[in-house]
DNA sequence: CGGCCGCTTGAACGTTTTCAAACTCCGTGG
DNA sequence: CCACGGAGTTTGAAAACGTTCAAGCGGCCG
C-alpha cells in the first residue's frame, strides 16, 4: 500500500470521463468536489479486500483495476476489470453488505474516493443519478448471467477465446494490434477460471493457428475472425 | 401457454408477501392495484422468452418460476429461481435492455403482472421504493459474482452438494426432510452447469455416503453436515 | 552473480462427458 | 384392461478434456 509521493493534478481529478455525474446539479457538484479525495496508486496497491467494510467507493480517472473473489485455497476469480470512467465497491455500500470482492490495481491508477453516505444522498435525493446507477447494476446483473452461462458450459479452449476478445474490446488494440492491457498468464487463467498451465498451451495453440502472435506479456491479435469461431459466440 | 378457466382470488393477488411494496404511498398503492393483472399458470408455461422485448415485470405469489438462459446448442443454464415474494424480469426492464433470460413456470403458480412504464415512475418518484430494488439489484449482483467463482472453480461434485444446499435453504425442507421442490435431473443438472448423467451418478454417490434419501424426484436430505464438507463452503 | 518469479513443456492422472442401451413410470387410446 | 409410446432415469464403457506434478528455462532485480 505504499504510495508515491504524487498528487494527481485537477485535470486528472476530474470527472469528465464519468457519465454518471452528468446528472449532478451544480451545488452536488460541489459536494462531491469537497468530498472527493484523489490519490495516485501503484501496481499491487490494494483498494479494498473482499470481506471488509466498505467506507465509499472509488472512480477511475486513469489506470486499471482488476476485481476479483478469493475462492478454493487462495485461488483468484477475476470478475472484472475497472478503468476511465467506471466506479467500483458502489455495489457493496448500496447494498450495505460487506465487500464482496478485492480490488487490486494492475496499472498505475489516478483514482477519486467519495464516501458512502454521499452515494447514499444521492441515491436518495437525486432520481436521475439514482435511475442512472441502477442501470448500471441491472447491465453489470445482465453480464454476470450470461457469465455464467459462458463459464458452465464452454470449453476452457473457447472461453480463452472469449475473453481475448472481450479485452480487446474493453482496452482496444494499439497501432500494433497488440491489447493494450497487460496480464500475467496467471491472471489470463483467473478470468478464464483455469489453470495457468491451460491458458500457456491453448495461448500456443492459438499461436499455431495465427490467431495471436506471443511476445511475453503482449498479445497481438492477428485474426479476430478465428478467435470469434473458436469461441462460439 | 395454454391457462386454466382460473380467476385467483383477491388475497392471492394481494402483495402481503412483497416487501418491496411496504414503501408506497396510499395514492401509488391503489395505482399498482388498479393497473396490475394477475393470472393463474400451469407448470411448464413461459412467462417471457429471452431477446424479446419486456412490457413489465412479474411479482410472485404462488408457485415456482426457472430463469434460465439459453446456452450452446439449446442447453439450458439456469439463473435462478422465483418464488413467494421475488419479483422477476425487472431487471430488463430497468436497463431497458431485451429479457436476457427466459422464464418458464416450474411449479403451479399466482402471478401479478405489472407494466414498465409502473415499475420506471415508481422508481424514479418514490425514492424509498428506488433504494429498495437498488439493494436487491445489488444483492442479486453480488450472488451471481460467488456464483461465477464457484462454477470457475469447484468441481462437479462440491457445486451439486452445495446446490442442494442452497435449495433447502431456499425452498425447505417438509416433515419428512423432504426437499419442498421437484426438479428433474436434467433441470439439476442445468443448475450445476454439468452433464445429466453426471447428476444422477453423483446424486447415487451421494446416497451411499448417506447424504440423501432418493424416491424418484423426491430428496430426502439426511446429513447437512456431510453435504456441507462436500461441497466445501 | 544468485535467487526469485513467471513462463514453458512433458507426462501421468483424474474427472467429466459422450454415446449407447435398457429400464421405469405414467398417461392415452384401442 | 392392457398395450403402446414417450419422457425421464439409470448404468456401463470409452473417450475427451483439463489438472496436477515435476522439471527446466529465462529474465530481472537486488
Amino acid at each position: 500500500m505504499k504510495r508515491k509521493k504524487y498528487i494527481p493534478s485537477d485535470e486528472e481529478c476530474s470527472f469528465q470521463f464519468h457519465p454518471i455525474f452528468t446528472h449532478l446539479s451544480e451545488e452536488e457538484m460541489e459536494v462531491v468536489n469537497f468530498e472527493k479525495e484523489c490519490d495516485f496508486f501503484n501496481r499491487g496497491d490494494i483498494l479494498y479486500h473482499e470481506g471488509r467494510k466498505m467506507t465509499g467507493f472509488y472512480c477511475v480517472n486513469k489506470g486499471v483495476v482488476k476485481i476479483y473473489k478469493t475462492g478454493i485455497d487462495g485461488k483468484e476469480q477475476i470478475i472484472a476489470f475497472a478503468q476511465q470512467g467506471n466506479i467500483l465497491g458502489y455495489r457493496s455500500v448500496l447494498s450495505d453488505e460487506n465487500a464482496c470482492t478485492t480490488a487490486q490495481i494492475i496499472e498505475d491508477a489516478v483514482l477519486c474516493f467519495l464516501p458512502s453516505h454521499l452515494l447514499i444522498d444521492l441515491v436518495k435525493n437525486n432520481s436521475a443519478f439514482s435511475f442512472q446507477i441502477m442501470k448500471l447494476t441491472c447491465q453489470e446483473l445482465g453480464e454476470a448471467n450470461s457469465y455464467i452461462t459462458d463459464i458452465a458450459q464452454k470449453t476452457v479452449r473457447e472461453r480463452l477465446a472469449e475473453i481475448l476478445i472481450l479485452l480487446k474490446d474493453k482496452f482496444g488494440l494499439d497501432n500494433d494490434n497488440i491489447l493494450n492491457i497487460s496480464l500475467t498468464r496467471e491472471e489470463l487463467a483467473n478470468i478464464v477460471g483455469t489453470a495457468t498451465e491451460s491458458v500457456i498451451r491453448l495461448l500456443s495453440e492459438f499461436k499455431d493457428d495465427k490467431f495471436v502472435e506471443l511476445n511475453g506479456r503482449k498479445i497481438k491479435i492477428l485474426d479476430i475472425q478465428g478467435l470469434t469461431k473458436t469461441a462460439n459466440i
